[in-house]
DNA sequence: ATTTATAAGTGTTATTTTGACACAAAATTA
DNA sequence: TAATTTTGTGTCAAAATAACACTTATAAAT
């Protein structure tokens, strides 16, 4: 089936960048490499396309056979592809960043991966251009996060209002009004009161909210401004690169 | 060089998304084949990654090679991978948005590649899932120029508030209230008023400004939030794929 | 020389959004 | 029943936004 010539054909990868809150800190997927090169370090999951399946299919497929996870928000990155980025063959990856609930996927770690939650902030060093990767889908998910309704796929389907608050924080490493905060969120319509309360961080307990998932998806859009000035945030494109 | 083995390579080329500006409407730069398949119809310009390059060097290679200009704003979209969607051979695509001066490649258009300006909105059918691509690119632009002064890349180095205006009004095919917009844009900072007008479009002629590029380059990631309610313009991700 | 036509350029005000700030309520534990 | 801890909410001043209309400069026409 190779029909233009004269062409190189090259190997294509996928990796993920999965991430994870624990209520606390944000974490992330990575396993350790039983192969050579780079054995017993630490790497993004990835692996490579396959001959019937898109990129995205490949990502899905590859974050599943790690967690056992399906229907997870995952989108594309960028493609990464320095041409001596990985030392034994050319491979352009293509990077995903996939968002989980942590709970979904904490005991059992797969012992096959090696699998292991690092916090963000506490990452070892990763093989070939991975770190990279991650502080690029680091900067991506603050852009995002501070115009659409994105975290909450870091949280269980019940969360309480402290819970999303200390996710925001987390993100931007920064403290939040909690008035201003849970008016805005209230604000938005995406948020709907349970009756019942989480007790597991104070006396009084913290009632649970869902999210509407109807307006969650025709709002996921629209633009919020969750966080007040995100560029302060940010990191300038070219200096990642 | 091959190491990895038992796994499939691939073609991975190219395909640009050149837009422009004619102070009127905003135009797309196609090509039409000259080879099989699909000889004749309009296409983006595109081609294979070599060896030695990276994907951004191939697109800028690629759009040197079709326009001869260098130095052009160029980002990386997405890549494209559906499995058939090339019917000669799998080939994945790396989509690559660039913005150019209409006026640097206007007359001379490459004979060679068979090179056409046209309006967005008289677009011809593409091959392949190039259309698709062009709507990606539209939504992307529209996106990012809501935030970031990116639109000046389309324009000469001189330029007029209202020609800044038209930009901003074609993007988004609305109208915005000429008192507003330059309030906000001169409140950037970025505009450098010149002593000399431009007479072409009026009897008492419009003042040139210019952009300051210290802080256009500092002030890249600001945001600048150019457009209310941007989101009432963008088309949801999810209807695009 | 004067008038006319056309696009450029600018200022005010009401409304909305934001950010800064502090205290009361609930419930467990001492 | 008092103390402690976290949740939950209201006000007000400042800033940003959106809606709105008239004057100015100049070339072309009379």
């Amino acid at each position: 089936m190779i029909k233009y010539s004269g062409q190189t054909r090259i190997l294509v990868a996928v990796d993920c960048i999965i991430f994870g809150f624990d209520g606390e800190n944000y974490k992330l997927l990575l396993v350790q490499r039983g192969f050579a090169p780079e054995r017993a370090k630490w790497s993004l999951m990835g692996g490579f396309i396959r001959p019937d399946e898109t990129l995205e299919q490949a990502a899905n497929r590859i974050l599943k056979q790690l967690t056992g996870l399906e229907n997870v928000y995952m989108e594309q990155l960028q493609a990464f592809s320095s041409p001596d980025r990985d030392p034994v063959e050319r491979t352009i990856a293509v990077a995903f960043v996939a968002l989980i609930d942590i709970h979904k996927y904490e005991k059992q770690l797969s012992k096959e991966y090696h699998a292991e939650w690092f916090p963000l902030k506490e990452m070892p060093h990763l093989i070939f251009d991975h770190e990279k990767m991650v502080e690029l889908a680091k900067n991506s998910l603050r852009y995002k996060a501070a115009f659409h309704p994105i975290l909450f796929e870091l949280l269980p389907e019940k969360f309480t209002i402290p819970q999303l608050q200390a996710l925001y924080e987390g993100l931007y490493d920064t403290t939040l009004d909690k008035r201003n905060f849970s008016r805005k969120l209230l604000s938005t319509g995406l948020l709907i009161k349970q009756a019942d309360k989480d007790k597991e961080s104070s006396k009084k307990g913290a009632f649970y909210y869902k999210l509407d998932q109807n307006r969650y998806l025709d709002d996921f859009q629209a633009f919020l401004n969750f966080i007040p000035k995100p560029d302060k945030f940010l990191i300038n494109e070219t200096t990642l690169n």
